[in-house]
DNA sequence: GTTAGTTACGCCGACCGTAACTATA
DNA sequence: TATAGTTACGGTCGGCGTAACTAAC
């Protein structure tokens, strides 16, 4: 048995049982991956993949077994090597971070700012998405942590670390009649054409909730992925803008005002999501702790190592 | 990066870092091993051994987390191995079991005799020790089941099943003046030289807690680490011997008389101990249940997945 | 001097890629 | 017929073992 029989292994089934295409992925030919597959299986004296004829049709019930041990024998490799990275050049390396419009936009320039100047070595990469990509990204690996406010606890795979909490924020243009409100309602709310996020995105469900236990059908008459388009059709006069709070910027936004409204939704919650079982180094720790003060080193060991589950025993 | 090199890597380290002597336990040559191992360092950029010119001296501190992962890689892969076997013939196999001589001899004879009658292909095996032995024995993964009294809860890697509980019985020679007590007490008991188990094994423990209790000094004559000694210098008539209930044969120890004192001293548990990530087979699980009926399926891997911890974010 | 480890070197096996062949849709 | 996978074959690389060398104790 051999780590490159896994890695051929699982990639095919991230293929889609496409031999071809996984052998593309790993830049090797396909009667490699192949032969090496009946190799494996030989070895080990079971099919892993169900054959029609000639094509992969499916995984047999072994198969899915031994490809969940594969990939966990894979991620404690992946983890040996940086391991190596981390003790080998402390402060050199790659993080990558996954992370929704509204982070990479609003909260996480200066965070970068600060962990680029202690770290400049270090090589950071955005992933932007939604918040299911982004759980997608950290669980396949292809991204180091995930920064969201949906979706992370999906994700059996994820830890998860809340980091912040936060509300909203009514944009409206100059002079609008809302701004005279001194204690805005849900009901006066309800009354103007709503511009807010797209469902499943930076808190839109607390938004719903609000409405819903008030008995209103807020009148939405756009949804956008993110703040800034939200704000720039209220801009245009056509409605009033529920966006997060960090996204608006009295300078930068000067065609517009704003109006706390949290009073208005529940708070919502911040979190980074990390694949479980993952080696951490040391510069992603600091991240986190200039991310969230309050999750230091210890803290986020502390999630990572609780409650462990799907041990090897599991069948 | 391969597995053969972990392999090396990992038996160096438990040779008391000799490659030579880890190079013979791997029935290969010596050159290679160091080879494979400077490969596996330059791979990393660390280095895992301190070397004194020629001589290894002891494991860096990378090295140390090094090889914590690789042992996890090297677990993973043998519990790949194992699932192979189990879907390829599910009825054979072995089943390594360390345990104590009580259980050994007392308990595991009619358990095993189950067990054989249901799965005639699997080899069994015993290997008796101390309590330390045989969560050792389990700990480097030479048994799969640790089955004592004593000692298992010491040892972080090992997952604990509690199985049954049991009590002491009295052994002296017929016409001993003890059995005309009705309700025996320990002031009584302690007026006679005892025999019993030596220390740190089948319960003892509990034996000198309750005399301690009670401001007893028993006077202890001798002690032995199995029933059968302490039951042969009772019929010598040494003294009285304290021995678990089940290590007496009514029929086999017609020399004897036996006197139920479980009001005198608390119960013990008889736990079963597995290494924590372990793939079990099916007749494993089922050898279990046997010896513990309550212990099923389920419930075993239940206590297998609970609070898994060291996970590969430790640091 | 003995024990332990590295360097040197040659052999064999294994993996990979190309190419030809075969089966599926 | 196009697409996907296996079989066949040769080149190359890498690991293993023997042997010679070198350093610690």
């Amino acid at each position: 048995m051999k780590l490159q029989q896994l890695r051929y292994l699982v990639e095919v089934a991230q293929s889609g049982l496409n031999v071809s295409q996984a052998a593309e992925n790993l830049h090797t030919s396909q009667p490699g991956v192949s032969k090496q597959i009946r190799l494996l299986e030989d070895e080990l004296g079971v099919d892993i993949f169900v054959r029609n004829g000639k094509r992969v049709v499916s995984v047999t019930e072994p198969g899915r077994h031994i490809l969940a041990i594969a990939e966990r024998v894979l991620l404690e490799a992946k983890n040996l090597k940086e391991a190596g990275r981390e003790f080998s050049s402390q402060f050199t390396g790659t993080l990558t971070i996954a992370t929704t419009h509204t982070q990479a936009r609003y909260v996480l320039p200066k965070v970068i700012a600060r962990f680029s100047e202690q770290y400049p070595q270090v090589k950071l990469t955005l992933h932007q998405g939604n918040p299911t990509n982004v759980a997608e990204e950290v669980v396949s690996g292809r991204a180091d942590l995930a920064i969201a406010t949906e979706g992370l606890d999906q994700f059996a795979d994820l830890r998860i670390l809340p980091c912040y909490q936060w509300n909203r924020s009514l944009v409206v243009p100059p002079g609008h009649p809302l701004l005279e409100r001194p204690a805005l309602t849900l009901e006066e709310l309800a009354a103007f054409p709503i511009i807010t996020y797209d469902f499943a995105f930076t808190g839109r469900s607390k938004i719903n909730q609000a409405f819903e236990r008030h008995g209103l059908t807020p009148n939405v008459v756009l949804t956008a992925l993110d703040s800034d388009v939200i704000k720039t059709y209220v801009e245009l006069g056509m409605g009033v803008g529920i966006i997060a709070s960090m996204a608006f910027d009295p300078v930068r936004d000067q065609g517009l005002r704003a109006l706390d409204v949290s009073h208005l939704f529940e708070n919502s919650t911040t979190r980074i999501g990390i694949r479980r079982g993952t080696f951490l180094r040391q510069y992603t720790f600091d991240f986190i702790a200039m991310f969230a003060p309050h999750l230091g080193k210890e803290a986020v060991q502390q999630v990572l190592q609780a409650e462990e589950s799907e041990s090897g025993a599991a069948f």
